[in-house]
RNA sequence: GCCCGGGUGGCCGAGUGGCUAGGCGGCGGCCUGCAGAGCCGCUUUACAGGGGUUCGAAUCCCCUCCCGGGCUCCA
């Protein structure tokens, strides 16, 4: 078997991917903060994890895959007041209230991106305890130390500092923020933050009541439900730097054991007019709104259409695109089990039909296998929807075998790219009996010539969004969006 | 200022030295009562600009222009 190639940003280079202990994977993705509705930068990062993950368990790998959701101990830079807090007090909530509602939000959009769940989604808040005992062993072996309720990672403790931004140490002086005066060198950063009086989230500690700092969550909840090292940590390319970086040092100087993570892989932004979505641009469109207007298949292609590291720029025309791109292949998808519903001639799949679509999928599979060229893999998508469509066109009927084969084959493509099938018949049957008895009536009309009662039966169907096709099998009809 | 990425045909976007990316849009053909869908063909001598290396460069080197990102807020 060929083995799959990634990105590494420790050594910014593709590697060989190789599992510390294979067939085991073990994969930790930052979550969110939970303080806001995700939007389609969220989107594209967990999509493409989600790919990721399905296409590692596709090649027989044993991934377990941690994503956790922050909902304490994220500063803000400007106010140092934590992210939810200021949500809280933004939105009239408790911190508790606001963290459950844009929790149980994130969960449903990423269900609705068909985005598979996690082995495991952590909580910070539910591992206060093993942060300040790792934090204690942080302070034991000289790596931390605190000051007036506050603990520090001394920065100077550990010499690989920097080693996965790029960053040298002597850069690192530099500030653009005012750094708090105790620190002992403006790079050092928080593993706790004491609580002022009056302060809504907080929690007794061995140096007194306060909250964790954002970074140290993630080593530790990765520590605590994958093991001291993992195979693959990643997230958007934001996270580089400090978070990622801040985590390593942690990481390593707590367990003494390197490296703390075999491949570090991160997102290129989604942009809009060249610009990275965010918050507080003030570009970005939610989830929500997006599966508003666009099918989950439409936002996944799109997002599969770009290389995962690049940026990727977001507009309704391009949007509007892939709506298109996303009829074809659902399109010949469903002629695909129509024409097998009809019963398709007996016979085996055609052997230079079978060639063709074998091909096909070596292809998709050396494309991923390519540092997850998911631009590339789609595009043999596509080659498959012209083989399949033409077979399916081909003056000789398509056997049983063809068809059969065609269908795995789209079932194989769909799940590795996490596409969800198309429904012959989902909503009610009723509906569609409805139809089917309109058609039948509008086949009448159309026999005897009465073309305008045919055409008038057609549009009106159209105008609540059913689409009526004739073919030589007679009439068929889909459900627009 | 320092450090990373980028600039590919009307549009989106692959491609790291020779071999068709793919899609969307547009045009034409086949099919069809018409439409739609599908298939075929064309649009495609595209690679920011200027030098250089090479038998050969979108791809390597140098310079210039432009854009985005990071430098302790962000997936």
């Amino acid at each position: 078997m060929q083995k799959p190639r990634i990105y590494n940003t420790l050594t910014r280079s593709v590697e060989v991917f190789e599992p510390l202990n294979p067939p085991e994977v073990k994969m930790y993705v930052c979550g969110p903060t939970v303080q806001d509705l995700a939007h389609l930068g969220h989107a594209k990062t967990y999509i493409f994890f989600d790919i990721l993950y399905r296409y590692l368990t596709h090649l027989g790998y044993r991934v377990r895959y941690v994503r956790n959701i922050t909902d304490v101990g994220h500063l803000r830079e400007d106010t140092q007041v934590d992210r939810i807090v200021a949500g809280a007090e933004r939105e009239r909530l408790a911190p508790m209230e606001l963290v459950d509602k844009y929790m149980f939000s994130f969960f449903s959009d990423m269900d609705r991106l068909n985005i598979k769940r996690p082995t495991v989604q952590p909580r910070a808040t539910m591992h206060i305890v093993d942060m300040w005992e790792a934090i204690s062993r942080l302070i034991e072996k000289g790596h931390a130390y605190v000051v007036d309720g506050n603990v520090y990672f001394d920065v100077s403790s550990y010499e690989r500092y920097g080693q996965l931004s790029g960053i040298r140490r002597e850069e690192l002086i530099k500030h653009r923020v005012e750094p708090a005066p105790e620190k002992r060198n403006p790079a050092d950063f928080a593993l706790w933050k004491r609580a002022e009086s009056g302060y809504l989230l907080k929690w007794s500690s061995p140096w007194g009541e306060g909250f964790p700092g954002w970074h140290i969550e993630c080593s530790i909840m990765s520590i605590k439900h994958l093991g001291e090292q993992l195979d693959i940590h990643g997230g958007g390319q934001d996270l580089i730097f400090p978070h990622h970086e801040n985590e390593i040092a942690q990481s390593e100087c707590m367990t003494g054991k390197r490296p703390f993570v075999k491949y570090w892989v991160h997102v290129g932004y989604l942009t809009v007019r060249g610009e990275r979505m965010s918050k507080s641009l003030g570009n970005f469109v939610s989830i929500k709104d997006a599966l508003a207007r666009y099918t989950a298949n439409d936002i996944r292609l799109f997002i599969l259409s770009s290389h995962y590291r690049a940026p990727l720029d977001y507009s309704e025309d391009v949007m509007e695109q892939f709506v298109e791109v996303r009829e074809r292949v659902e399109g010949s998808y469903a002629r695909v089990l129509e024409t097998r519903a009809e019963g398709g001639a007996a016979g085996e799949a055609g052997l230079e039909f079978s060639h063709q679509v074998d091909s096909i999928l070596e292809g998709i599979k050396a494309s991923l296998n390519d540092d997850f060229n998911t631009p590339r893999a789609s595009a043999h998508l596509m080659e498959l929807v012209k083989t399949v469509n033409a077979r399916l066109d081909s003056a000789r009927r398509p056997t049983e075998g063809d068809l059969e084969k065609a269908q795995q084959a789209f079932a194989t493509v769909f799940e590795i790219l996490g596409l969800r099938q198309p429904e012959l018949s989902g909503e009610g049957e009723r509906l569609y009996l409805v139809i089917e008895r309109l058609l039948r009536l509008r086949e009448e009309f159309r026999r005897e010539g009465n073309f305008r009662v045919a055409d008038m039966i057609r549009e009106a169907l159209r105008e609540v969004g059913v689409q009526v096709e004739d073919t030589s099998s007679g009439p068929r009809f889909r459900l627009l969006r």
